[in-house]
DNA sequence: GCCAAATAGGACCCAAAAGGTCTTGTTTCC
DNA sequence: GGAAACAAGACCTTTTGGGTCCTATTTGGC
């Protein structure tokens, strides 16, 4: 339904109140599972699912045992929704057969889009990549965001976007 | 896992074909879905499926009885990608909690993202209105397109992204 | 007037994927 | 040594999409 998965909105709102406990790297703050399953109303299992895949991808870090718990590895503001998305759902494309992919389609010879889909799938990757986590989480008027660090594209082209 | 369905795929090869044999409005030619399942290597029955979801959302038109057949009722050049992607995969939105939704979400209080998706939803609708059906389908070069009608900012948006 | 061809519309079944929960193991502080 | 918390994986349940089929209606040709 070109929705991504829940789990990835979950990431969203943990990674939002990470930030906002500050649990952040420098200080030794950190956030444990059951304490962000009540602060944000998530189930605890489900936080500690989304808090695993998380650490995998390198955007939060576990300290284990008594008094653990996670931190931010990196602030809010540097990292790019697309990251988030590409840990939870996989790689953005939006067909099967895109990105140069050969085997798999059995009608590759007569398809007249066969290629085609390149260029849409880049632009949403990088309408996502021109979008910080922190833009979605934290401020109250988004003309107020700071720019993203690589791509200074970013922004214009969603406000243009946004005025569709 | 951001992926629209395979039918809407299918559409895109559909359409291309259509436009491809003739089947324009203006003149009598109209194609069957037999025949565009021979042509595209799609199965019958899904031909005939993603035929009566395209004529729902008046894109073609099906002419009943012997030597009926589907035709377009615009040329593909004046179909935005996301007006296919509608009609089969709803509207466009990456989260369930958008666009002003207020009931369903039980952590709405406290919840640090409320709202915050919508600039993103636009992002993503705007880079498929930007994108005519007739773009993916005819052209071997992808800067040979014609400007989509309604929105000329569409075509430096995917230039900038595809950079990314 | 009858038959064949083709769309219109809906119901139905199957398979795959996602969501969520649980269990076990490991680490660290008190 | 015990408790608290993360780490990793297996498992089950539910939902959704994909695909097929059936019936009704319309139209052209014989």
């Amino acid at each position: 339904m070109l929705r991504l998965s829940k789990l990835t909105d979950y990431a969203v709102v943990v990674l939002a109140r990470l930030e906002q406990d500050g649990a952040l790297p420098g200080n030794g703050r950190v956030q444990t599972a059951p304490g962000l399953a009540a602060a944000t109303g998530i189930a605890e299992p489900t936080v500690a699912k989304v808090l695993k895949i998380l650490g995998a991808a390198g955007l939060v870090e576990g300290v284990r045992g008594a008094r653990g718990g996670y931190r931010l590895m990196r602030p809010l503001a540097d990292v790019p929704l697309s990251e988030v998305i590409v840990a939870f759902d996989g790689p953005i494309a939006l067909t099967a057969c895109v990105d140069g992919g050969v085997g798999g389609c059995d009608a590759e010879a007569i398809c007249p889009v066969r290629g085609r889909w390149d260029p849409v799938n880049a632009a949403i990757r990088g309408a996502l990549s021109g979008i910080t986590v922190a833009a979605l989480a934290q401020p109250r008027f988004p003309w107020d965001l700071p720019l993203p660090a690589p791509a200074n594209t970013a922004h214009p082209v969603a406000a243009t976007l946004v005025a569709e």
